[in-house]
DNA sequence: CTGAAAGCGCTTACAG
DNA sequence: CTGAAAGCGCTTACAG
């Protein structure tokens, strides 16, 4: 392998001039600049990037933990916060922590670990307290759901005021008897085992506040976040009280699920049931029927997000940040009833 | 920050016990070990990984480079590999390509700079010729539909021979008018902008092959490779020729794209239209009509793709291997025909 | 079983 | 503008 002493022993000076040369860090005459970068060039040299960090105490490098890939969501939103990183010079890596404690905490002791300059972490299965306990030793700014004690930076969506908007157009619809789908109770103080457990919960709650003082009968069933579980929750609705007459589910990803499984029981969707999803994942636009999805504004979490790990890199002494992002809530086919 | 070190002088031993203590490359007294690992726990010592890697020339990482991790079947396939490396007790990192030749380059040169032990890439833009050349100084495993000179591992999807069924299937159900949607021609020597050009032109060649000597004809459309490319080359298709009676869709993505698209003119799927796609992407069996899809067995893919690499990593100088995974043809609602 | 010395390849601080 | 020395925190030889 190609060394810096190698190249500062060809072009005649010395390492330290090399290194300058090829950073910029300290001013390099032209000729001698010339001479080292072409010495690079002839002998194909690429600066040891764990030397560096070695030596830098840092490696340039963000990492991004999310629950894992194998999700509309969370792939998308890892897409985005690297393209976004990339646009501000800043290389990073993805890390799946699914969903466990063991995992968060592995993200944040990698991070530690000098792998990592700075953690963007969408944290579902540490509380609250470990978190803010974890955070000290390292620029982290946590996405999601969770209601810190505002010790650290915080991007969240919007999922109350979401899940809200989303029930009441059901009931602005003519929907009587409602179901949620994604979370076991009305009341979002019950705990949930799945570890997107806050976010759900707050979601939950959205549901119930558009509910209060209407006297609309609603019902609650969960069975897991993927699309088979959605499809498992209209099994429940159907056998314990039959076909409701409006459904909001906590994410798109269930109301995939429903909707499909509605339609293997000869249930049409938005003929008989009326569907909302939360995310706005692309796939909402391409089924049949569409879906109508509350949609966080992306482009705002990961501007803020970005913005405020630079921040935080550059001065960790900065006072923690609280953002919730808006959204807008996207109508298509699944609540668009014919004919009324 | 506590070092090695520090540990090393709070237990009264030399730095090398304490390495020795918690790698255990050389054996240490049990008494000794003891008091190593409780010095350890009480200062909170972590090992410092880029020293480590500095030394040792590998740092027990190896990367995962795809195109993107927007797509259904990029962001499934790294989550699998994700989980097969840690079940064999390798750490890993996603990077994304954009599946340019600069973005493949960057990912071989972070390799080769120590920052990862091996490599799986999804190789879209970069020649034969320069995967030869790059992965000389690297562990690498490449993914995909390039078609090697077997300088390096390879393993690949059944394109060719999953086509074909698929454009068989639509055949067997009476398609006399069909149409290709994601390669430009009929002629798979046709090169494609695109970057999965290779992978497609090979799907566009299996296609061709099931249509030899059937006197069936047949069109080919290209838009790109999202939902919404799918549903432009219906509005293609629409306005040079009108509808087909079969379609096969080189991706499951675009599939959905065409259904959808197909719908808004009133085209129905199965009723008027068949449409066969590729990838069997989890959505495959969720959408409406669910969708009939060639499943490369991924399993296999990832089993094959893993132990490869860790072989390659043990032993630089094993004769390089050529796999070609199975496949399922996996007949579902947009291939049956209703009342036929 | 244990240790003192050297060095991985850079960059920082000190000098000129 | 340029360089010699030191050191980031480990692990690899070499010794005993």
């Amino acid at each position: 392998m190609v060394t810096m002493r190698d190249v500062a022993a060809e072009a005649g000076v010395s390492a330290m001039t090399v290194s300058n040369a090829l950073t910029g860090r300290r001013p390099v005459s032209e000729p001698t600049r010339k001479l080292v970068l072409e010495t690079v060039e002839r002998l194909g040299y690429q600066v040891n990037v764990t030397a560096r960090s070695l030596r830098q105490g840092r490696t340039g490098v963000v990492g991004i933990a999310v629950p894992t890939l194998d999700s509309h969501y969370y792939s998308r939103l890892s897409h985005l916060l690297i393209q976004a990183f990339a646009e501000s010079g800043t290389a990073s890596v993805v890390e799946e922590t699914h969903a466990s404690r063991e995992g968060e905490i592995a993200a944040f002791r990698d991070s530690r670990l000098n792998a990592y300059d700075g953690l963007v972490i969408a944290a579902l299965g540490l509380t609250e307290r470990e978190i803010d306990a974890l955070s000290r030793d390292v620029p982290v700014v946590v996405l999601g759901e969770q209601e810190l004690h505002h010790t650290v930076d915080h991007v969240s969506m919007p999922n109350v005021a979401g899940a809200e908007a989303a029930t009441r157009l059901l009931l602005d619809r003519g929907c009587r008897d409602l179901a949620l789908v994604g979370f076991p109770s009305l009341d979002d103080r019950d705990e949930l085992t799945q570890p997107e457990g806050a976010a759900f919960a707050l979601r939950a709650r959205g549901f119930s506040r558009a509910l209060q003082g209407t006297g609309v009968s609603a019902r609650a069933v969960h069975a897991g976040v993927t699309q088979a579980a959605g499809a498992q929750c209209v099994q429940d609705l159907l056998a314990t009280g039959g076909v409701p007459d409006g459904v909001f589910c906590v994410t798109d990803t269930l109301a995939f699920g429903v909707v499909r499984e509605l339609a293997n029981h000869g249930v049409r969707v938005p003929d008989d049931v009326l569907v909302v999803g939360f995310d706005d994942v692309e796939d909402a636009q391409f089924h049949i029927p569409s879906l109508t999805s509350v949609a966080p504004d992306l482009d705002e979490l990961i501007a803020r997000t970005v913005h405020l790990l630079r921040q935080r890199i550059a001065d960790p002494g900065t006072r923690p940040h609280e953002v919730t992002v808006s959204y807008r809530l996207v109508e298509r086919e699944s609540t668009r009833r014919p004919g009324r």
